[in-house]
DNA sequence: AATAGCGTTGCAAATGTTTTCATAAATAGT
DNA sequence: ACTATTTATGAAAACATTTGCAACGCTATT
């Protein structure tokens, strides 16, 4: 009895096709280096096999893992699936496979999941937004692989980043309401802590709000978590006090979903009562009755964009310029925002 | 110069804390076996080179790679990435790390893809549902390791599997139209080709409208993609038809809320005119205006409990019994079903 | 006919860990 | 004080692959 061990392993899959293990790797991994008689019979032996080649082996030797890795704050709110989807699409289509993680908004995990997405050594990294711990920023320095930030443009980023100016969304989105002629505005955001995103649309959305002397009083600045649920509740909070803004500015579509139902139900008309705008388009934001006025992110090219531009970095490394990458946000003018009521 | 080689491993950690790498690894995996004060040592070394160990080479070991992976059909649409979510959160919680991968609904793509992960040494694998190819169920029966249909329960499954009965769930949608009294009822479903769970939720409210002799008639069976736009467009078509039925079952919440938006937009007053009733139970569906009536599918519970299931079979390996988990799916009654207008 | 060059293959070293086995040190039992 | 355990550590083999180097057999060139 030879070595009847368990899985076919490239050495026996070798010794059936009649030739070395070296010669089975290069089938594998240069296919060009190999004449197509022995190819045929290594082919054969594989399949014959059931043989599955051990990434792990070629990744300790140096090679690459095929693995690109993403860290999200959330999986499951639509902000990010469509990201993710399309993330995933085009790293698949280069031949990646996605590590995925999510730390929900908590920087501290963040790190840690970072460690563990290196010590599953992938070959490229990418995170949300520019908001990230000092050891995050110090780890991925000095592990010197392709990183990049995406969802943020800025300008000033430490790291490669692709994504939209969430200040140029949010003055857009309060440039609009002002336009329509509203100076009663409230904003809704989530918590702007750790989240650059929400943080930049809301003083941007602010400092124009302002600049028109429309700055919301303290009663109308709410804020909510990135849930339609608690968004519809603060909203009805916010729409059933006896002084009521003529419009609202959403941190996201999400929330602004939440406060459209607020809305409709107390009875509100939108946009005859209340405009709402919200910053996003997801899906389904154009779908609603009435259809969502919103910031359009191009999420999908996004992602896509960042799955390519990772992949291309792992292709030709050593070139590693820092590489910042805008893509426009626009105003998608739907049914939810129109002249104020008079 | 001794080796100024690159990234630090393990045995330059050992070398630094004047130690060999088998104590190293053991600290590391074995915390209890090495003495306090050596632990503290390597400690120290280990922070200070930062190092951070390479699991492929654990890995190739024959130890296991910490990593699950998950097959689904798609992220971006609401229905999976809560499910997504709370896999991978529970998944994160027991040490592993998500290997995620979509299909797009072609189960020759999911080959390729499982292949890909069983490349990468997962320690265990999630699908949806139990449609799946020939050569996909081959190869992971040829691995042997822990998989699990998730998402259906199925008392005949080949493989492990967890989630609820679908077509109770379809049954459930179908008998509280008829009890409410409507005869003319509508199904809104996607294609069911390679999709059990569309496949059984269908048949099944089939089979108990045409029990109660109210069979919808073939312009009533409208199909359509699980996206809320054709969703929305595929109802329109069917309401403004001269002959319209009083209340539709949706293959999901995704098209129920298409379906929602339609009605509203056709002047229709939901539940009055028209009943809608959903299957999932999505988050947002409760928010709607009017909230959907649905029947609940606890996504996030069967995530969780998929995750801990496979985390724990890897732990007792060997015990490779078929289980199989049902979870019971609920009707949630909220605001758009009625009894149908006379 | 001799040499150079090319295409194809094998040998063996290298990759970064884990683990078995053996050994040394420390503790306990008498 | 001497043996019997226990605890802590190291040396080396094993894991599954990739790749640099060398060798082999051809064809093309002179």
């Amino acid at each position: 009895m030879k070595k009847q061990n368990d899985k076919p392993d490239i050495v026996s899959v070798a010794r059936m096709a009649g030739v070395s293990a070296a010669t089975v790797s290069r089938a594998l991994n240069h296919p060009d280096l190999v004449h197509p008689a022995t190819r045929k019979k290594i082919d054969q032996a594989i399949r014959k096999s059931g043989y599955i080649r051990n990434r792990a082996a070629q990744t300790i030797h140096g090679r690459r893992s095929a693995t690109i890795g993403l860290v999200v704050p959330t999986i499951a709110d639509v902000i990010f699936s469509e990201l993710v989807q399309a993330f995933n699409d085009s790293a698949t289509a280069r031949g990646f496979t996605l590590l995925l993680a999510s730390h929900g908004y908590d920087l501290t995990l963040e790190y840690a999941l970072v460690r563990k997405m290196l010590e599953h050594r992938v070959d490229a990294l990418a995170l949300i937004g520019l908001d990230h711990g000092a050891d995050t920023y110090r780890v991925l320095s000095e592990q010197g692989l392709p990183v990049l930030a995406v969802w943020n443009y800025d300008p000033a980023s430490r790291i490669s980043c692709l994504g939209v100016d969430n200040a140029e969304a949010g003055r857009i989105a309060a440039a609009h309401l002002l336009m329509l002629g509203h100076r009663r505005i409230a904003t809704i955001f989530p918590e702007t802590g750790e989240n650059d995103r929400a943080r930049l649309r809301r003083a941007a959305a602010m400092e124009v709000l302002q600049a028109a002397g429309a700055e919301p009083p303290e009663a109308w600045r709410v804020q909510t978590s990135y849930s339609s649920a608690e968004a519809k509740r603060a909203c009805l909070g916010l729409l059933m006090q006896p002084q009521r803004p003529t419009a609202l500015i959403c941190g996201n579509d999400v929330i602004a979903q939440g406060a459209l139902f607020a809305a409709l139900k107390l009875g509100l008309s939108v946009p005859r009562d209340l405009s709402i705008i919200g910053i996003g388009d997801f899906v389904g934001s154009a779908e609603l009755e009435p259809a969502l006025t919103t910031i359009r992110i191009p999420a999908r090219r996004i992602g896509a964009a960042a799955a390519d531009y990772l992949a291309g970095a792992v292709d030709h490394e050593g070139e590693e310029d820092l590489t910042r990458t805008r893509f426009d946000c626009e105003l998608i003018m739907r049914a939810t925002t129109a002249t104020p009521p008079v």
